[in-house]
DNA sequence: ATCGCAGTTGGTCAATTGTCCAAGACGCCG
DNA sequence: CGGCGTCTTGGACAATTGACCAACTGCGAT
């Protein structure tokens, strides 16, 4: 009934359609169709298909955001909290591929569209954000001090997800991708030093 | 005038579409609008358009693991090894950025593309190998052995190269993927053992 | 009741793109 | 010379796709 409604199932559709098949094969009448919607409503709730992408773009990173927060273990000792933290991410990724496989998909379609880099440095900018924060407070609340700068620390460790999440989306070798995670985390404990 | 020339001619053609213009803008005109080369030459050398992007796939496999082969440093004690081939790795990245953008859109594209999953897989199968054999080869002429699995390790470095360079081609931030790289070069030479 | 406006729809257009083909050119061998 | 196979070319076609629009519906306010 209401445009505004409209806009928001489409985007919806237009994610699922996504996950499943590729951002490439995301087009207008593929979007309207999983929504079940005549095409006439694309350009009615839609000035074009750029708009309907940038929307699911910054959707996409702020559900992300927001995982990574809510996955971050609250309790614990520090290398408890960091384990158990780096699991949960990685379990969020063997649960659902494609959400991370069109982040990524999203992230060079936006590196290539005039106009759209800014939103590719955006993504990235708030993920390195959330990951100081996290990093910041869990060394707070364990009363401990990074000996790497923070900025430094966040990026490495955003690195080190990506990085495994896109090798495991070719090779799916789970068993060696935990590992490489827990190596990490005790990477991290030892860059930690207790506070005086 | 050979077929098997204007191939080749093709296919470098198509790498340097892709460089400029992206994998998904790389259509059979713009191709041999590239090579300078009628419409009709296409089909007579490739069958179809999904068997060049497979030749540009291997071709590109390929030169990765020769670069990443010839950029590792053969001179110094193991910590400088390490931190050169590191460097040398990243001025490669910072020097050509498109090709390696090229690397990670054909990836996904082959993931997507029905019945080229497995050359996403191989692709990724190439890198950790050549990972695996450098960190072998470093290992015995150094003196020392890995206490990790030598197949995590592999896997633990190639994350960590794809992960900044993905963040760096969103937010270009030198700086700190100098020290990132930095960081995980001392990680590496805390993970040596001497041998007995 | 009527006017007007937000919503709705199916059809249509122009551009792009992968693929194919018929006709010609070139060169080599019998 | 004549044919034959390899190469070359421009054009064409069907399918896809983003975008647009003229017409219609329904409802709320005047």
């Amino acid at each position: 009934m209401a445009a505004k409604d409209r806009r928001e199932e489409l985007i919806a559709a237009a994610f699922r359609v996504m996950v499943r098949d590729g951002v490439a094969r995301t087009t207008t009448r593929a979007v309207v169709n999983e929504a079940k919607m005549p095409l006439g409503v694309f350009h009615y709730c839609f000035t074009s298909r750029e708009e309907l992408l940038q929307e699911v773009i910054t959707r996409i990173t702020d559900s992300g955001v927001a995982k990574a927060r809510s996955v971050f273990e609250a309790e614990g000792d520090l290398d408890a909290r960091i384990a158990r933290s780096l699991l949960a991410f990685w379990e969020g990724v063997e649960l659902s591929p494609g959400e991370h496989q069109v982040g990524y998909e999203l992230t060079h379609y936006a590196l290539r569209q005039e106009g759209f880099e800014e939103l590719a440095r955006r993504q990235y900018e708030h993920y390195l954000e959330v990951h100081e924060q996290l990093l910041a407070e869990a060394a707070e609340s364990a009363g401990i001090t990074w000996t790497v700068p923070l900025p430094v620390l966040a990026r490495y460790l955003n690195a080190v997800l990506d990085g495994v999440t896109l090798c495991w989306l070719a090779d799916r070798d789970s068993e060696n991708t935990r590992e490489v995670l827990r190596l990490t985390g005790e990477h991290l404990m030892s860059l930690a030093a207790k506070d005086a």
